[in-house]
DNA sequence: GCGAACTGTATTCTGTACATAGACAGTATA
DNA sequence: TATACTGTCTATGTACAGAATACAGTTCGC
């Protein structure tokens, strides 16, 4: 059940590292590429591959803890746990989901991505949700 | 020309003020809210409005003048320039795209929001993108 | 049983970035 | 040409991300 995540980290983000590890191991959670049962690496082994502080994976992982995604305790492997689904399409939730939404894709556009490649990406994302 | 830009900040946010207003303007740039021309409000009554200090507002607006949409000069009124497309479709632009909205993806569907409704939001703003 | 090598925890410190304060300087206009 | 509006600059307080380092629980082989 030993599990090797493939994580990257961008340091010169602004995005704290700590935060987009959160976010990078939930995407695998959501997604079921990391499923109830897997051992995640140590703190220190995963600080090491991602060149940072062993302290900045420990808050990562509380934090997902706190998520109810993980058990993390003390002198124990991580272990992903199952985790009850909370409530449903609040619509407040899903009116900031579509404004963070709209807003990555006008950056995007303002980089220079045209609709069309725009569209096809969310379209294509779209559906492997079914 | 005069614009009255409606914008909702959130202080609790973790994501800076000052780039929220940034997002929150090129959104409205991006999608023609707010052309070439058109007067923004100075720093001072939008900070007023948004209950901020007037400086994170020059910030922001500093921040859009550097991406090219906005002339702002000393003593005199921001302003909505006409702006050129940069390059297109960079490859590694559209990869990181496509994660970044993975992650909201996978937070949504983590506070709850079912795969259907995701994928409706999705293809509603892929489809005003035409 | 016990020690070594592994796990995560807690405390403290430091650098940096956000937000504000307030003086400054350019522009418009009556 | 005075005045009231623009944005600019420099300094400062504060919060927080990240690292250093000592601590404490667990596992496993001998």
């Amino acid at each position: 059940m030993e599990r090797d995540v493939q994580l990257r980290i961008e340091l010169a983000s602004p995005v704290p590292v700590y935060r987009q590890i959160v976010e990078a191991l939930r995407t695998y959670l959501v997604e079921g590429t990391l499923v109830p049962g897997d051992v995640l690496p140590s703190v220190r082994s995963l600080a090491g591959d991602l060149g940072i502080h062993f302290n900045t994976v420990a808050q990562a992982y509380r934090e997902l803890a706190e998520e109810g995604w993980l058990d993390v305790s003390h002198g124990k492997s991580v272990r992903v746990i199952e985790r009850e689904a909370p409530r449903e399409n609040d619509e407040a939730a899903v009116e900031q989901f579509r404004t963070r939404i709209r807003r990555l894709i006008a950056e995007a556009r303002a980089q220079g991505m045209t609709s069309h490649v725009v569209a096809r990406e969310l379209n294509a994302l779209a559906g492997g949700l079914k």
